[in-house]
DNA sequence: CTGAAAGCGCTTACAG
DNA sequence: CTGAAAGCGCTTACAG
């Protein structure tokens, strides 16, 4: 393209390289803080640069050194995650950040459309090379998502592990110590007929959980009784139904335990409807601490965490998959499973007399 | 830079017209949709691109094309947001994102670390080039940011209004109209001593809502009282809060008007702790309908509207009011102020024997 | 309809 | 310590 004769107005680091009459060369090692530089030199620069505003466009500089220095977090904010409004990721965003920012790294967020395939849509986010590293969350069972990262050789972690993840990077909560502990609870309580929620879906999350339900029963001698799996939405209406599913078990369930912190919510409601009392009639565990469920009566059984600590793991994960960043933070391993802590409360603060 | 003699793998385009025996200008325009193209031709680019995954480099296209397809909807993500996990933003995110893809433009949400300034952050951003166009939320009353995009001249909208943003688009919820419906309905219920809650923060939907609160009592003729206005976090907390400074005041209130959904949870068990039952002694109308509101006995008369839609509109706002879309989404106004339905429920539902 | 070439805004190896 | 120049991967005006 042949620019017409007019001069028109120069832009970005050339107009700031002729403000102050020097190279743009010694502009850029100036502002990036090269050491060849006179220190004279380079305090003109960066006043000037403040002053005019100056910062180096984006495309300019990844287009030239193969990097954008930004981080992206895929979310997939299916119609479920929107409508239970969950805070979990503006809070696992908050531990990342805190990591990120130290090495000048920005996260940006990129919701998948509701319409588009997440799949799709992440092979289009890789292939512009919009950011330098993924973090993947809402891993499905077997989640294609993990080849297609591998192969596209762009570094990256999940939130949350899979059958398709065993090599790669994760971090993820554990899920298998909080039903290993909350059956172990409950069994010391006197209760065998633990019923246990699901998720509808194939997050992987559900049979991580289900798993360790199982081994924890066994681990107990107590026989494994799918029809005391329930599925249900992770909101509070699954958690009603989950209720209404548990009532009509013939030999009803003494103890259940909730994957999903809203669900106790709607559980509470529907068993309360039939004049049963969390705590006294029926044991209830529930998985993560929520405000929400705070204020239920009698105080629900659940696990704790700091998600922005679970966000600095990731975050942690992540670099030391960076070629950039490994030395920086080296690790034995590439996968975290991060712990939960029991928060005792009244819902499940009864003994079962036991037959025997 | 010069390259060794080694012959380094092509990479992007250059791979792409090789393997077709074909020039890169070519290839692009094939790519683009260009109408110049060779029917034949370009099928085989499409196919090849296909079937070696090829997507343009974003860095490259954005430097030649001086835009990056990209839109930024920038979240502040205060602690208090982080805690009180609305889905708010998700749902705006998705009306957003149904607009938007119709135009291939992809958006992200970058979010503003605690610890750092939302202007300083925004600056970056606006510099960076990362984006097209910027949506930013959470305006406060004096709000920098407004000149600071006018004067980068890039295209914005605000989801919120602004002192700052007189002259500029947004797109907001319609405070006013809620409030003036609120008391509206409770003086027709006989009540004259209205309190109503306004967040602490300087964010400006706060004084919106207040001025309008004014402004209906006015057209009552009932005298406005400050000790009636309870600054609170618009949090079930702050609701809490707020529920203890009403029962403290002289002349109790007969009736409150919440700012945030999420306020009536703690309002209700306070005021429950004192033995008052809203609807009955104390009428309570809130901000927004909320799925863990909803739940409340009596139910909570609140009001109503599509986020989604919310979010639709907000793009059609900011398309409007970029070169490229303008004409495609032509407005008599770039300001919009977005209706919500009142839900009748019976937290309000009973008449005061007025002294009259 | 296609190719060759310029140039978007940067960073960096190289020469001085 | 600094400048001149190459080149990152694209798109597009121009020539043919």
């Amino acid at each position: 393209m042949v620019q017409g004769g007019k001069p028109r107005p120069m832009k970005g680091i050339r107009q700031l390289a002729e403000h102050l009459d020097i190279s743009i060369g010694t502009v850029s090692r100036a502002l990036n803080g090269k050491p060849d530089v006179n220190d004279e030199t380079r305090k003109r620069v960066l006043a000037a640069a403040e002053q005019l505003g100056y910062v180096a466009n984006q495309s300019g500089r990844s287009l030239r050194q193969g990097t954008t220095n930004v981080i992206g977090l895929m979310i997939q904010s299916s119609k479920e995650t929107v409508e239970n409004s969950d805070n979990f990721f503006l809070t696992v965003t908050g531990g990342l950040q805190s990591v990120f920012s130290r090495h000048k790294l920005d996260l940006i967020m990129l919701p998948c459309p509701h319409d588009e395939d997440p799949y799709e849509y992440l092979k289009r986010m890789v292939a512009r090379r919009i950011v330098d590293a993924l973090i993947i969350s809402e891993t499905q069972r077997v989640d294609k998502r993990f080849d297609l990262l591998a192969k596209a050789k762009i570094p990256f972690a999940a939130l949350g592990r899979s059958l398709s993840g065993t090599q790669h990077p994760w971090a993820d909560l554990d899920f298998d110590g909080v039903v290993n502990c909350a059956v172990d609870r409950l069994v010391a309580h006197g209760h065998r007929r633990i019923a246990i929620s699901a998720p509808s879906s194939d997050i992987n999350l559900g049979f991580v959980f289900v798993e360790g339900y199982r081994r924890a029963l066994e681990r107990h001698g107590i026989p494994y009784d799918p029809a005391m799996v329930i599925r249900a939405k992770s909101s509070e209406q699954g958690g009603y139904q989950v209720a209404d599913e548990l009532l009509r078990l013939d030999d009803r369930p003494t103890a259940v335990i909730l994957i999903y912190e809203l669900m106790a919510i709607g559980l509470y409601r529907r068993v309360m409807e039939s004049g049963i009392i969390p705590g006294r009639d029926i044991a209830v565990v529930s998985f993560r601490e929520a405000p929400r469920a705070k204020f239920l009566q009698p105080a629900l059984t659940c696990f704790r965490t700091s998600l922005h600590d679970l966000g600095v793991e990731l975050a942690e994960v992540l670099l030391s998959n960076m070629p950039a960043y490994s030395q920086e933070y080296p690790r034995q391993t590439r996968q975290t499973v991060w712990p939960l802590e029991l928060i005792p409360g009244e819902s499940d603060a009864f003994y079962l007399k036991t037959a025997k």
